[in-house]
DNA sequence: GTCGCTCTGTTAATGGCCGTAACTATGCAT
DNA sequence: ATGCATAGTTACGGCCATTAACAGAGCGAC
């Protein structure tokens, strides 16, 4: 390694922590190359030689954080000894503290994204793999209970089972893939609402919906009264 | 009317119409004084004749959005002669088609929004009437069999139970009001990851994925199976 | 070691945006 | 007809993205 290129690996990663304090502070509109580089003690113009421009600052900052945040759920689901439906429950609050402890990194990954990023790949993956670590447990959580159960929807099922092969899990059955999928667009409405602060003036706690509506998922999934 | 109240009038709606414009076209960013102005055939600081900034321009116009979607919401729960449940449905497919003509407007609400509108009462209470509008079409559907159903968490429906007084609906109970919330934060949830796009890759269909989720709310609410 | 290329940084400059200041013309009330 | 409020104008300052022109450091070939 270099000493050129030990230095532009550092100056990079300064400009990603300096990006994601900026961004954590006040949003990704305040992320300007102006502000990046003001707070590097570096020109403005500088940062065009790691970046060509700001949206592609951006790009890189997002696959990062989806990275972040897949890592922190596959942590909080890897945590052994516990029965499959508690590390679905681990997982799920990991994703929501994930987003309460970073609630403007949610937002770029779920609320203002627009471009698409790198190849439609660096980007839809390290979601899959999270959705990949979900379908896993929710397998081992089943059992075979579910294998014939289906949604009701015979069009469905079959998305299901296409959706499914994509995943790389071409073998799971409907009923586990409306579990995963399901969970997920719970999770998420309740967490982004919660985020924008559409549920603040309700007495509402978000954390206990979340709770019933993946309780909910697994019971439909397992057809017994959960115990842990 | 005076002349020049007419004339105001007028050109406040024009610059509504024109913004509207620009944000369906290229979103919420490409909203600018300056652009809004050219649009018009203005110079720029005229605008701030009617408004004191772009950000009270952008408050404005997402007040008038709720409204939007309220509206569209409400027209389409108004459908008389039919189910409450085939009401409800009516209305959660007018909530998508909305999102899904005006993405834009969608995620103006949604996504973006970080300050805090006029009083915390001009924005919240527009969604607040359509989710008032759910919870009486709810009411009617679930006949007096669900009054005594909770959601198996004493907190929560305690919540519920406070949050039914704030919408003015004193009476609901916890059953209800359960269903009204995860009806809308699940449809939000799916809607919105449709909008980001999140679903274009999977063989997913978001129609069907709402209709999955209303129909089991409905069901758990009703405690029987749907027909119509 | 030194020559020359590449890489990383600089300052200067263009053009867009938000918002203010100073000014002008029109409507309207008296 | 006079005078004030209204609605528009151009001129400006400050911030931003991006490009151009330039300067010095690292590094490989000789």
């Amino acid at each position: 390694m270099n000493r050129r290129e030990r230095l532009r690996t550092q100056t990079l990663q300064e400009m990603r922590d300096a990006s994601f304090a900026i961004i954590d502070a006040d949003g990704l509109h305040a992320l300007s190359v102006a502000a990046l580089a003001r707070g590097m003690a570096m020109s403005a113009p500088a940062v065009y030689r790691y970046f060509p421009s700001r949206d592609a600052l951006v790009a890189h900052l997002t696959t990062l954080a989806y990275e972040q945040l897949m890592v922190a759920m596959s942590e909080a689901a890897a945590s052994g000894r516990r029965t499959p439906q508690a590390r679905v429950r681990l997982l799920v609050a990991s994703y929501r503290e994930w987003a309460l402890r970073y609630p403007w990194r949610y937002r770029m990954l779920f609320g203002e994204r627009t471009a698409d990023l790198p190849g439609d790949a660096g980007i839809r993956t390290p979601l899959d793999l999270a959705m990949a670590l979900l379908v896993d447990l929710l397998v081992a959580a089943s059992g075979d209970a579910s294998a014939r159960r289906t949604s009701g929807d015979q069009a469905l099922d079959e998305q299901l089972r296409s959706w499914a092969s994509i995943q790389e899990r071409p073998g799971i059955p409907p009923a586990v893939a409306t579990a995963a999928i399901l969970i997920w667009t719970r999770v998420h409405g309740i967490v982004s609402l919660e985020l924008t602060g559409m549920l603040d003036n309700h007495p509402l706690d978000a954390e206990r919906l979340i709770r019933l509506e993946v309780d909910g998922a697994l019971r439909q999934l397992v057809g017994s009264t959960l115990s842990g």
